[in-house]
DNA sequence: CGCGAATCGGAGGTAGCATCTCCGGTTAGC
DNA sequence: GCTAACCGGAGATGCTACCTCCGATTCGCG
């Protein structure tokens, strides 16, 4: 048994090898942003200035790619919601902890799928609750107690709503990026205990045209 | 020119062909509202017992079918858009009318990728669109004078609500069909001008397991 | 410098899936 | 009974994504 992480490398990679690995995730990192995991290891590789095959020999699939970039972004992810649990008002806690992963998950798609456990395997999808789930759970509770979030509230909820913040970011992102935010404060203000009025939206809602042209570009609209 | 809607038909379908015809709509209505408009022509022949060769003689194609069907689900929409809008209390219009969207689509996938412009042809989306327009903008505006609604609201979030909705369903649904009315309530409570405390939620949250069990068997989640 | 092992490139093999066609066999209905 | 209309469903077609293969190239040790 060893404790060093990288145990029995029977030797190490040639330089230009271990360069193009490095190339490698680095384009991952890009393309899987841009357009999530469902993006194809040959963009990667044309991205990278490869070829599929040089990819293919350092990882044995898609899979296993995704999976050596998985820690960075959970230690994004946990950082997050670490940082959030921690603020003495457990509210601006979660308000802030929405925001930023809705900010994230904007912005990186990859990220997204990583959350909301799309496409990644079984096993670090479950890592990942395990690892969050103790540090959501006081802080839904704390928020409770002090008055300002709803208690039928619950730290499950926090993934689905993610969802629902995502599919509204998808669907208007073509007109403006940053169109998310104006549901996410409607979010937010659906789970505040009391309010005496509406939380300004910081984005208009999308006009006439923008709507005709949002329902068109969106992906999920693939035409029957 | 003729006024009549069905002009110039050659001949009537034979017997067992128009009943054919019948029986293949029928299927349609039945697979297409349990898995949505990527349902395959060959899954609605079999519903149908019938060969696929049968539909195809019938109809075009996909989106000829999916046309064919179009104006009996475009019917009760806009009827429930009528109804919402002719309530006295708009906001209680309104409500009645997000609920009754929910419930249709939560039962009805085909209705969803309809509402929703997917996959249905661009002509009939305006089509929808256009007629829904005058009914909700006026119902939308009446809610806010009447001091309910929040003023930063518009019609054009009407379907990105449902959007979001129908993703919270999807998510949900595996452990109950009826989770959905959880986060319309959210939703609901996001649209109030102001209220004093939250609206129980009909639903409680999803349990651990259960939302375990969400993420694997979520449609959207391929695997990676 | 020279040589063998490691590496690269990217054209295709393979697989899966959905749409739609084709034609030998069947049936309605005059 | 006869013919035009119809049926079935195997498979052609088209597409896309994952992954493999092998000749050409490069590294870096001796």
């Amino acid at each position: 048994m060893s404790f060093t992480p990288s145990a029995a490398v029977p030797r190490p990679l040639r330089r230009d090898a271990e360069q193009n690995r490095q190339r490698i995730m680095a384009a991952a990192r890009e393309v899987f942003a841009q357009r999530g995991f469902d993006a194809t290891l040959d963009e990667i590789a044309d991205n990278a200035g490869l070829g599929v095959g040089t990819v293919y020999r350092r990882f044995p699939n898609k899979a296993a790619l995704i999976d050596a970039l998985f820690e960075e972004s959970f230690a994004r992810i946990l950082e997050l919601a670490r940082a959030a649990a921690e603020q003495p008002d457990a509210w601006q806690g979660l308000v802030g902890l929405l925001s930023s992963l809705s900010e994230l998950q904007a912005a990186d798609r990859g990220l997204r799928d990583l959350m909301l456990s799309q496409r990644v395997s079984e096993t670090r999808a479950a890592q990942l609750r395990d690892t969050m789930k103790p540090v959501l759970d006081p802080m839904v509770r704390r928020a409770q107690e002090q008055g300002a979030l709803r208690c039928d509230f619950a730290a499950v909820d926090i993934p689905i709503l993610q969802l629902m913040i995502a599919v509204a970011c998808d669907f208007t992102r073509s007109s403006d990026p940053e169109n998310w935010q104006r549901y996410l404060v409607l979010v937010l203000d659906a789970l505040c205990q009391r309010r005496d009025g509406p939380t300004p939206l910081p984005r208009p809602a999308l006009d006439e045209d923008t709507m005709e042209q949002a329902m068109r570009d969106w992906p999920a609209a693939k035409r029957g």
